[in-house]
DNA sequence: CCCCGGACATACTGCGCGGGATGTAAGGAA
DNA sequence: TTCCTTACATCCCGCGCAGTATGTCCGGGG
């Protein structure tokens, strides 16, 4: 057998961005603890500052290779379902059986990474919007397709509709995290079920 | 002219409690700094630690004497009108005209604190939850009284649209607030009407 | 075989903040 | 006037954290 290699620079930066990754997401940036990172990781401070030269540079880093990524992985199957309306309200039904604890428990970790640093430092705000922005769009332009397909009213405003669903997304995410409140998430769901019929033509 | 007595109990605690409440609005709880707050009170920090126990205890003092009644006196009128849509609706319309910028700039301070403490401090959980319900309740019961006047679709559920409604007006804040996108925070405006707009009948 | 630069490891520093210990003066009751 | 409680003022401590200085070792190019 052939001894793993001591020195792996880009295995210990992606184990570095994991784990701080996850250590953001259940402390927030500001109380996460780079000797709690460590400490996971199994890595050194000195290691850590050879691969970034900041705590805030190892969180720009985990926004932009590990958060950006995540969000697009986790939104990509409902906006590119060819009737948005059909494929969000079944997210909205799947959802109380499938990793809606995580997320109660965790909240999403876009939202409060942005809550938290976005106006703080304009480097995570940046970094941020550039997300929240490609997400908005994709939604308006699904709208879009759904109002020339039929499957969606013409009526509505994709560009309005889509940061409002964004807002009652994240609002909801957040207000049902802080107190792992099952029963308010599953009741704005109800609503937003509601919100996306009434899209209908 | 009669001198001004030098111990004033009521008043200085009270001058505590605003100056907190405007430090935590600007920095969030955490990151509020007692001596930010002693200075701009002209308040010492015996004072202040004879009158709270701790920092925590003040920031729960602010919630119950200074935030609720903010949030009272800043949703009743839209509550107890009699059309709550009409005066919803109003409220979105207004709203870019008068009071935006603060709102852009802070951010909802009730939205602020219940994403950063409600999970972590039961104290403030608590105190912040009881003012979300009585929030959701009473969205929830003027929903009712449209429905039985005639100016709401019978078929919405009133506890689920208010849930949903809420976490629309918190998230549409927090992610305005957070890039002060005055852009954006228009867009969900106009979102939200349309919303409101399909709970007619 | 040498050796130099990159990839780590370890120990230390500085600082901001919450909190407490201790001192002092006002003012009402007896 | 006395006295004791309340309402403050001042100063200091300890803790947790980000960041740094410095040492060491691997591993590939010459």
């Amino acid at each position: 057998m052939t001894a793993a290699p001591k020195r792996q620079p880009d295995r210990t930066r992606q184990i570095l961005l994991d784990c701080a990754f996850e250590e953001i997401r259940r402390s927030g940036f500001r109380a996460a603890s780079l000797d709690a990172i460590l400490e996971r990781s199994g890595v050194t401070k000195g290691a850590l500052y050879h691969h970034f030269d900041s705590k805030t540079a190892l969180g720009h880093a985990v926004v932009e290779e590990i958060l950006r990524p995540w969000m697009d992985s986790r939104w990509q199957a409902v906006l590119d379902a060819e009737d948005l309306i059909e494929a969000a309200i079944q997210f909205c039904r799947e959802l109380p059986q499938q990793g809606m604890d995580e997320l109660l428990t965790q909240g999403c970790p876009f939202n409060n990474l942005f809550n938290e640093m976005a106006a703080a430092d304009a480097g995570f705000g940046d970094r941020l919007q550039a997300i929240l922005d490609a997400w908005r769009a994709g939604i308006a332009a699904s709208l879009r397709r759904g109002q020339r397909n039929g499957s969606v009213r013409k009526d509505v405003e994709p560009v309005a509709a889509a940061a409002f669903l964004v807002s009652a997304i994240e609002g909801s995410m957040g207000l049902a995290r802080a107190r792992q409140s099952r029963a308010f998430f599953e009741a704005a769901l109800q609503g937003m079920i509601g919100y996306l019929q009434s899209l209908r033509p």
